[in-house]
DNA sequence: TATTGTTATACTCTATAACTATA
DNA sequence: TATAGTTATAGAGTATAACAATA
C-alpha cells in the first residue's frame, strides 16, 4: 500500500501530535481527569487566582468552553472559586486540588521527559525551535 | 501571566499541529472539502481501486467512520465504488474527481513546503527524524 | 461601552457495538 | 470463522450567538 502522507511533515505532525495526546490522556486516566481539567490545573499552580477567561486565552480554548472544565473540577472538590469583583472570580486549589496538582505535575513532567527521550540528543533543540515556527503565538506570554 | 506549558515540547507539538490543522482546513475551505475528504482523495490517487478499510487504516480513521467520508465524496460526484467481490469495493476517480485531486495535490504540495520554508534549514532534517520516533508507526507502510 | 461569566446550540472528529452479507 | 461495509450511538473538543451583571 502506497502512503505518500508519511512523507509530509505535517502529516507526520498531525500523527505524532494524535500518539502523544492519546498517551497523555490514557496517564491521566488513573487520575479520573482529561487533559483539559489536567492542563487547567497546571495553570492554576503557576497563577494562583488566575480567572477562566485567562486560563482559556492561555490555553487556547473560549471562555464559554472554559465553564464545564471549571464546573467539573469544583465539583470534584479540586478548586474553589474566589470573587476577584462582582463580575469575575479567581480559581484557587482546595487541599485535595493542591494534592492533585502535584499528582498532575508529575505525570507531566515524566511525560515530557519521556518524550525528549526518544528524540537523538543531537535534534531536540532543533526540534524544538522548529515546533516554535510553527506555532508563532508561543512567545506572546 | 505565568505559562509554563509553552516551555513543554509535547505541548508545543499539540499547538503547531493544531494551527497547521487550521491553515490546512482554511485552504480546503475554497475546494469546499474538509481535511479528511482531501487526504482520502490524496490516498485514492496513489492507490486506484483502494478500499474504504485500507483508507482507514492509513489515515487511523476506523472503517465505521469512513462511511460519512466516502458516502460525501460520492455525493459531490468525486468518485464512484468499484465492485472487487460480494462484499467489498475500490475507490476510484470520476473525471470530476480527478481534477479535484489535481487541485488537492496543489494545495498539499505548497502547505507542505510553506512548513518547510518556516523551520530554519539546518533544522529540519532533525524535525522530521525527530517526528518520526514520536509516531513509530509511520513505517508500517 | 466593554468585559466576565454563562447558557444554549451545533458541528466535527472519533470510539464502540452490533448487524448483514460475503469470503 | 473472519472480514467489509454499514448503522446507530455516544463522548469529547470546539465555535458561535446571545444574555445578564458588572467594570
Amino acid at each position: 500500500m502506497n502512503n505518500p502522507l508519511n512523507a509530509l511533515p505535517g502529516y507526520l505532525l498531525r500523527r505524532s501530535s494524535n500518539a502523544l495526546q492519546d498517551e497523555f490522556s490514557t496517564l491521566l486516566a488513573e487520575l479520573e481527569l482529561r487533559a483539559s481539567d489536567a492542563s487547567t490545573l497546571f495553570l492554576v499552580g503557576a497563577n494562583p487566582d488566575i480567572t477562566p477567561s485567562a486560563i482559556g486565552t492561555l490555553l487556547g480554548i473560549q471562555r464559554a468552553n472554559m465553564v464545564p472544565i471549571i464546573g467539573r473540577l469544583e465539583k470534584k472538590g479540586l478548586i474553589r472559586r474566589v470573587a476577584l469583583d462582582g463580575r469575575s472570580y479567581g480559581v484557587n486549589f482546595t487541599e485535595a486540588g493542591r494534592e492533585m496538582y502535584e499528582k498532575v505535575n508529575q505525570i507531566i513532567s515524566q511525560h515530557e521527559a519521556d518524550i525528549l527521550s526518544r528524540i537523538p540528543a543531537e535534534s531536540r533543540k532543533h526540534f524544538i525551535a522548529a515546533l516554535k515556527t510553527l506555532w508563532p503565538e508561543h512567545s506572546t506570554d
